[in-house]
DNA sequence: GTGTATTTGTTCGTATGTATT
DNA sequence: TAATACATACGAACAAATACA
């Protein structure tokens, strides 16, 4: 897995870690049941402290992307499990009033529904090609 | 324009009152060229500091949303004007990549495209009825 | 016009929490 | 753990604009 860092982004540099993992399990580059890096080996890939991949995993943790087992790493969670499917539906919720917030500010710049819905169609496509 | 601030929230006050400005905006309670209460009055309002307010009229400035006249006040900008246009441009891009970090988290979940597109264009619906 | 009081956004400093090393 | 840098939120004081007698 190749993550990549921005330092001078806006965007803490744990975040940017947790997106690129999301993104890789999105795209099957880390599969279900897969470990990930160990803290230590990543921070010292990226040239950061392991504190913050320390916390990136932590939160997809509680988001229920990963599951971590103490001193044996960090795995890549099955979201069939039964124990991850509350937590993926909390996400889908934070997910829907996240698309609301979207589509909200896209009609108070002028947008229309439909620019909105072909926006999101766009970038869904996007996501879900390889 | 009636704003309702959650103190125990993990979302900061002034992004709390950027997002329902934003909402008035977008379903016209606040008319293209309406002028906002001054800060003062809002953070009176709200029961919070003067400069909370200001910060998330900076925002709205900064984003396109909102024109400032020093001490004339906070009025509602016009997305069709030349000036904003641009503005406009790059929240639109920032859009994009909001639509797109959202599909990959929802893939990574194991939800599928159509259920992507289906909730981004159910929330559409919601955003823009009324 | 003049003087005063009120209202406005801005500038300064401070306290607390978060991010990162 | 400790230390640094930044973000969030607050308070006091300021100077420009406005209202009004």
């Amino acid at each position: 897995m190749i993550i990549r860092l921005e330092q001078s982004s806006e965007q803490p540099l744990y975040l940017q870690i947790r997106e690129q993992v999301i993104a890789a399990i999105a795209t099957g580059e880390l599969a279900v049941g897969e470990a990930l890096p160990s803290v230590r080996s990543l921070a010292c890939d990226l040239s950061i402290n392991l504190h913050t991949v320390n916390k990136a995993y932590a939160v997809l943790r509680d988001e229920g992307y990963l599951l971590m087992r103490g001193r044996s790493g960090a795995f890549v969670a099955d979201p069939e499990s039964h124990t991850m499917q509350g937590r993926g539906a909390v996400e889908d919720a934070r997910m829907a009033q996240e698309l609301y917030a979207l589509a909200l500010a896209h009609r108070a710049r002028g947008g229309s529904e439909t620019e909105f819905k072909d926006a999101a169609a766009q970038q869904a496509v996007r996501a879900f090609s390889e």
